[in-house]
DNA sequence: GTGATTGCAAATCGTTTGCACCATT
DNA sequence: AATGGTGCAAACGATTTGCAATCAC
């Protein structure tokens, strides 16, 4: 961890900016929470925790900031709010997201799915990727999960479509 | 266009709801730019050319019905505003985008190019897929172009439409 | 009449910005 | 003192909501 801070230090560095204790306090929460998809008002929230003096504002400013850098990504599930999503370091491409309509969950997964599909859009549509964002939609295996015992359980017939 | 406006008041009639005068106005400017991406305020100045009297209210609850009965689908590009987009009749998926990071135009794919990595998905992740959405940022084919002939003949101004 | 639907304005929510203050140089 | 960074509150833009008026059956 404390390696990953000194790199993005050093990044920060290179276009001086500084790694201000604000920054480094929203830095750690993101690195400490790689998992979820916080949006600013939970990192603002986490970060309260460990400098209660931060702003609100502060935070955007720093996320906006590590998006510029790259150090995070944007994404935006169609909620209403934005979500940072620290960035694998060595990753040559935006993993891919699995969102349950059940419970809400949010699933990554690392492996690029798209290397062929992008090579059919680049030459079939003349488009020169850049970056892509991939999010299906669905019931996830927690949830698969919880149907299959709930029918064994009860019964019951569910629907399907 | 008939038939379709037809279908869509059938479909709104079998969960009794109406076709109202400002809602046909609403589905009519959707039919009539299927091919662009609106946001909700681009939806409502076009539907005010026919029906002036309307509010951005009455868009906004027009848009989320026909999103809830799946005649439009509701996306969102990281911008900030919500677009709506008429979900081709028949079509078992959701068609994917290309966003140009220079020009900023969305164009379309209609061809299905997830059906095997939604294979892969479903059995190595055990996720049951609803939905997609797959979007590519790049340079689109006319940007690229342009760039070309801009670095053939140095200097030649631009004209995009 | 009853209930759905509308237009308007006010409210809400996530995000951005203006500005005075603070820290580091 | 110059610069960049901060916190706060106000401003902002997209979307939602409360409500009285209106419409369709």
């Amino acid at each position: 961890m404390e390696q990953r801070i000194d790199r993005i230090k050093k990044q920060l560095h290179s276009q001086s900016y500084k790694l201000t204790p604000q920054r480094e306090a929203t830095v750690r929460v993101l690195l400490e929470n790689e998992k979820d998809h916080l949006s600013a008002e939970d990192v603002y929230l986490l970060v309260k925790e460990k400098a209660p003096e931060i702003g609100l504002a502060t935070v955007y400013r720093t996320l906006e900031l590590l998006n510029e850098l790259e150090v995070v990504d944007k994404i935006n599930f169609g909620d209403g709010v934005s979500r940072y999503d620290l960035r694998k370091e060595g990753a040559d491409h935006f993993h891919h997201h699995l969102v349950c309509i059940e419970c809400g969950s949010v699933d990554e997964i690392q492996e690029d799915l798209l290397g062929d599909v992008e090579k059919v859009v680049e030459s079939n549509w003349n488009f020169k990727i850049k970056d892509h964002r991939l999010t299906f939609h669905g019931v996830c295996h927690r949830c698969l999960e919880q149907e299959k015992k709930d029918e064994e359980h009860t019964g019951k017939e569910t629907n399907e479509a």
